[in-house]
DNA sequence: AGCACGCCGACT
DNA sequence: GTCGGCGTGCTC
């Protein structure tokens, strides 16, 4: 973080340059020569000429002098000479120093709009002028009418409005019956209001609510793990610390998963503060994506909900940071560069110096160690609303309890749906597997269905007919004979999906209404919008769905949950495995009861000892978590140690794995570092990509980044093998 | 990221 | 004989 330490504004004298940065993946900033006489300090934006064309950049720092004057190029600043917020670029450094990407690839994050600087081009629109013209034609008189209103419209929306062609508006704009009135470019982002509804908190939610206050107003960094029941109303609670960072002036990001950033939070946001926050994700359009980077640089946008890339926007005056489901994998960014939206968002708290909430039912084990080791404040929130109780939680022993070969579903799972169908409640199963079933095999010769591209197994997905690749989306259909032996008719679903359940199921009980609800079965958030509320107006018995309804929707009738086959995913090898398990049973479980009648939920298992079941009968979170906590202790594993995994990919499958072998045999030796692999990753062919992987395990006062520069810069591999870094790496795919 | 330069297959 | 495939390399 060397360049934190720059003086703010680089007072330069004549004829000065600077280090300028490029939103491209280059070694680092370029000197460039800026107009003489200019103030320039770090984080200017300019346009720069970069080969034979021009690109935005950012005065960095000062200039590095390894090129000579004459070959310096003249970079000037954007109109209205807009800066980046110092705290943005100290991000982007650190950033990019923790992952090991180029600077310039980590700053085109934070400049996602390529064009949102550029001048704003003004829209015109029309109102109506002093004098009609004497001949007024039907078409002209319906514009009249329409704009007695008084309001202004543009040219197209008068056309479309009064039902005219285009060719009217225009000889009305000629003849000055319509006069042209200059419009800002965007409409104003609205200012969310701190006290426009408060919440009746409880006690708890008081308490943490006046401390996270506390740190707002005490404007220093600080990390606080709202630890809340399902159901505990922890959003509430860290609204209260939005609408306290509003009233000290100050801007709020709230970081959601991707999938977590609903309609429904977003209309809890406008109940309580007024108005629909910003919002930041991938699909929003080149327009609104420029037009909140701009209100967010500009301090008119108050708050701005997103998902993890709205870490690099440039907020000016950030007061309080919160990362919603902090513990939910998906705010690990697997492409590009590589990194954890979470402990990134720590960061960028750190360095904004305002405080910043993680909340979760089911906090990650770092965070836990963290809160529970006093480096995190803990605010626990350990009561339901309204007093609902907990749902009670039994294992079913599948090795014990087995129903017919080829059935998922077992007897006591059977007698439970019976039970709550026929007292009029609702149920839902849950299988975090998509399809009909995961693996396609030959009875005859036992020859597996395959992708080409990638070492996986086909999913069959019946209601398509077809066999699918979950990885790389390659789909054939289920051949007649088995291609490696020629039988015919002899190829056999085995295990379960949705799809397989939903079957069994409606075999068992034709009368009930099911549901399937998949990324297959509901695409999009419109579909998922109509199987929530097909569920809530009770036009459906039974939710047979993957972890997509696992999140979020809180269903009042529904008083059972299945659990179809809780072993899945016990793969060996990734640390993080049992975790997972743990936070997406509790909570698949937590969707089961309603106030007046407790839920009941039925894990189906072959592992009843198992710790994370255990924890889950016994509703003793903690205990997992010392368990856990104790095993990566003694692993060396995060957070009692650092990881960091390479990854060797390329089309010449020889040429990876040779690659992998040099790495090894180069790797540097080190106090408190150890090297494992190369080892095939968990899917070695990808895409028709041979995939290899060498994983780091070090000390937690070991800097492993400096370790992994000094061997990389030192090993020239193959150009036909691409190499990326995962510091802190969550999965082992 | 672009856009050049640079060496091997099917065409006016 | 060329037009053009995209592999590697450079941009202050």
């Amino acid at each position: 973080m060397k360049d934190a330490a720059l003086k703010p504004a680089l007072a330069l004298g004549p004829a000065p340059r600077a280090g300028v940065l490029l939103p491209f993946p280059l070694p680092g900033p370029y000197d460039y020569k800026l107009p003489s006489g200019m103030e320039v300090s770090r984080g200017l934006l300019v346009t720069a000429p970069l080969g034979p064309r021009e690109s935005l950049g950012v005065v960095w720092g000062e200039a590095e002098g390894a090129v000579g004057d004459n070959r310096l190029r003249l970079a000037v600043p954007l109109e209205g000479e807009p800066v980046l917020p110092a705290d943005l670029c100290d991000f982007v450094d650190w950033v990019a120093d923790y992952t090991l990407t180029p600077k310039g690839l980590v700053l085109a994050m934070a400049l996602r709009s390529r064009q949102a600087l550029m001048a704003e081009s003004p829209r015109t629109a029309y109102a109506l002028g002093p004098a009609l013209p004497a001949k007024l034609t039907l078409p002209r008189r319906r514009i009249a009418d329409l704009m007695k209103d008084g309001l202004v419209r543009s040219a197209a929306s008068i056309a479309e409005e009064a039902n005219v062609g285009a060719g009217v508006v225009r000889g009305l704009i000629a003849a000055g019956a319509l006069v042209p009135v200059a419009m800002p470019e965007f409409a104003p982002v609205p200012r969310p209001d701190a006290d426009f509804a408060r919440a009746v908190l409880s006690l708890d939610q008081e308490a943490a609510a006046r401390s996270l206050k506390a740190q707002i107003a005490s404007r220093r960094f600080a990390v606080s793990l709202l630890d809340g029941v399902t159901g505990s109303g922890k959003t509430e609670t860290y609204f209260e610390a939005v609408a306290e960072a509003l009233r000290q002036n100050r801007q709020v990001l709230i970081l959601l998963p991707e999938i977590a950033l609903t309609v429904q939070f977003l209309d809890r946001f406008s109940e309580r503060f007024g108005v629909r926050p910003a919002e930041w994700h991938s699909d929003l359009s080149q327009r609104e994506r420029r037009r909140i980077w701009r209100a967010v640089l500009r301090g008119e946008a108050r708050v701005v909900v997103g998902a993890r890339s709205a870490l690099f926007l440039p907020f000016a005056e950030l007061g309080l940071v919160v990362v919603d489901e902090e513990h939910e994998q998906a705010y690990k960014q697997e492409e590009g560069p590589i990194y954890h939206a979470r402990d990134m968002a720590v960061v960028r708290a750190r360095l904004a110096k305002c405080p910043v909430v993680l909340a979760s039912a089911t906090p990650s084990l770092e965070s836990y160690v963290n809160a529970t080791g006093g480096r995190y404040a803990h605010l626990k929130l350990p009561r339901r609303h309204n007093n609902a109780t907990m749902p009670e939680v039994r294992l079913v022993d599948l090795t014990r309890e087995r129903g017919e070969p080829g059935t998922f579903l077992s007897p006591p799972l059977r007698d439970a749906l019976a039970r709550t169908l026929g007292a009029g409640e609702q149920a839902m199963l849950f299988l975090n597997r998509r399809g009909y079933a995961p693996l396609t095999l030959c009875e005859a010769c036992g020859h597996k269905m395959t992708c080409p591209h990638c070492a996986a197994w086909l999913v069959e997905h019946r209601y398509r007919s077809r066999l699918i690749c979950h990885h790389c989306g390659f789909d054939t259909a289920v051949p007649a004979h088995c291609p490696q032996c020629a039988t015919p008719s002899s190829l056999i679903a085995c295990g379960p999906g949705v799809e397989r359940v939903a079957e069994e199921f409606a075999l068992a009980f034709p009368t009930a209404r099911v549901a399937i609800a998949s990324s297959d079965t509901l695409q999009g958030p419109d579909e998922t919008q109509a199987a929530i509320r097909a569920m809530n107006k009770r036009e459906t018995d039974v939710l047979i769905g993957t972890q997509i309804v696992a999140k979020g929707h809180h269903f009042p009738q529904l008083t059972l949950v299945g659990v179809v086959d809780a072993d899945l995913g016990g793969s060996d090898g990734d640390l993080r495995a049992r975790e997972r398990t743990f936070q997406l049973l509790h909570q698949v479980s937590g969707r089961a009861g309603r106030a007046d009648k407790p839920g009941l939920v039925l894990i189906q298992t072959r592992n009843p000892k198992d710790a994370v079941m255990q924890a889950l009968v016994m509703s003793d979170r903690d205990a997992f978590y010392a368990q856990e906590r104790l095993m990566r202790e003694r692993a060396q594993a995060p957070p009692f140690g650092r990881l960091a995994a390479i990854i060797l990919s390329g089309v010449q499958g020889d040429a990876v794995r040779e690659a992998g072998r040099l790495l090894a045999r180069s790797a540097p030796a080190a106090r408190g570092v150890k090297v494992w692999g190369p080892t095939p990753a968990f899917y070695a062919l990808l895409r028709g990509q041979t995939r290899e992987r060498l994983l780091v395990q070090a000390e937690r006062s070991v800097d492993i980044q400096a370790y992994l520069r000094t061997w990389l810069g030192r090993v020239h591999l193959a150009n036909a093998v691409r190499l990326s870094l995962d510091i802190d790496p969550v999965s082992f795919f």
